[in-house]
DNA sequence: TCCTAGGGAGAACGATCGGTCTTTCTGCTT
DNA sequence: AAGCAGAAAGACCGATCGTTCTCCCTAGGA
């Protein structure tokens, strides 16, 4: 841009096919499934060209792992961002629950991205289901840690029942009301809370 | 038709090829995915001719629908079954979700067969669609006069919670840890039983 | 006896699948 | 000024998609 700042730039454009590749492939793969899309319709809705795609990724199977991963990257950082802005573990706790109620209620919601990315890909050697796994895995590590750390006399007791009502949700939002869904886990979280005997009390505070 | 038995005989082979495919699709749609599996391999595995596929079923999606109501069916048929076999209601209910634990532990469980197909059938208008929706629909009313019977306080409220638990242990089955979940679900199972103050106290009977 | 419905076998349909190729143009680095 | 990486545009590949078709054979009812 100038003299001085030779640097590469503050991106202007990264790599800007790559990410609209990505952010269609989000949209569609989460909207109508991941089979039931093809290459053609991504490219075209992306306004990219075949030989752009396959410059960025392997294959198809390769933009789908990334696409479960960005979703797994998305919540990671909505995560990281709500822990600068709550201290106490409890309060963080009902944060990230309180994500899912909004998840579930939010426009166009239509069941849980992993859930239904390992409805196609049932093999666990595949990249995608092993990405699924992964999220799963850091989601009861984070409510482990959590629990843990506000002084929840069970942890892993409480961490299995959360991640069973989340799934609940999470379906139930699709498959069923949501309104229910959501009232319904609000008051299974604060009874798994309030059942570690110590500093969580049920209540926003 | 005739004097004397000029009946269909008591139908030697009501429709075998026909009997074959849906078996093959539930074998194969369930294990790999619905969009995963092709014509060509369907009838091939049934040993069944395109012609006679077609001449069944007017196209694949036919087929899907009735795979998803053959589930729906077995699944009413095993209820109606443990129906006559035990009287109180309470017993029942945790006659249903004993099956449900059974189905999670069984070998080649793979996720909920309805759950896993409404993730390729989003679109609410499709008859796969609206059959998954038809069975959750028969299941949650299963509970709620149930839960009415065995003179629960608050049978939606209940309703809801076991459906709840019920989608997070097919969930937890596929994508977590079995054992855990079958425990948990066992758990809440006798909470919420428990919490509806009558005759219905939690223990095995 | 005929006759016909149902199944087996397989060719063929257009459409789309995922993937590779060549060519041209633009914009940046050197 | 030269050169090169990345992207646009689109032809092209074999394979498979779901679907329809013809032909033949066999068993069961009229």
């Amino acid at each position: 841009m100038s003299p001085g700042f030779p640097d590469t730039a503050p991106t202007p454009s990264p790599s800007a096919p790559r990410d609209r590749l990505l952010a269609t492939a989000s949209a569609l793969f989460y909207a109508e499934g991941i089979h039931a899309v093809g290459v053609e319709r991504l490219i075209t809705q992306a306004s990219v060209t075949r030989a752009t795609f396959y410059r960025h990724f392997g294959g198809k199977e390769e933009l789908v792992t990334a696409y479960v991963e960005a979703q797994d990257a998305a919540l990671r950082a909505q995560y990281e961002e709500a822990a600068q802005l709550i201290d106490e573990p409890a309060g963080l706790l009902r944060a990230l629950v309180g994500g899912i109620s909004e998840t579930v209620c939010g426009p166009g919601f239509r069941g849980c991205p992993f859930i239904n990315a390992a409805a196609e890909y049932p093999d666990p050697a595949t990249p995608v289901h092993r990405a699924v796994l992964a999220h799963r895995t850091w989601f009861r590590t984070v409510l482990l840690e959590l629990l843990a750390a506000a002084g929840h006399s069970d942890p892993p007791w409480a961490a299995r029942r959360l991640v069973m009502i989340r799934d609940g949700a999470m379906v139930g939002g699709y498959l069923g009301e949501r309104d229910e869904v959501v009232t319904s886990l609000a008051t299974v979280v604060d009874e798994v809370l309030g059942s570690g005997r110590t500093d969580m009390e049920a209540g926003p505070g």
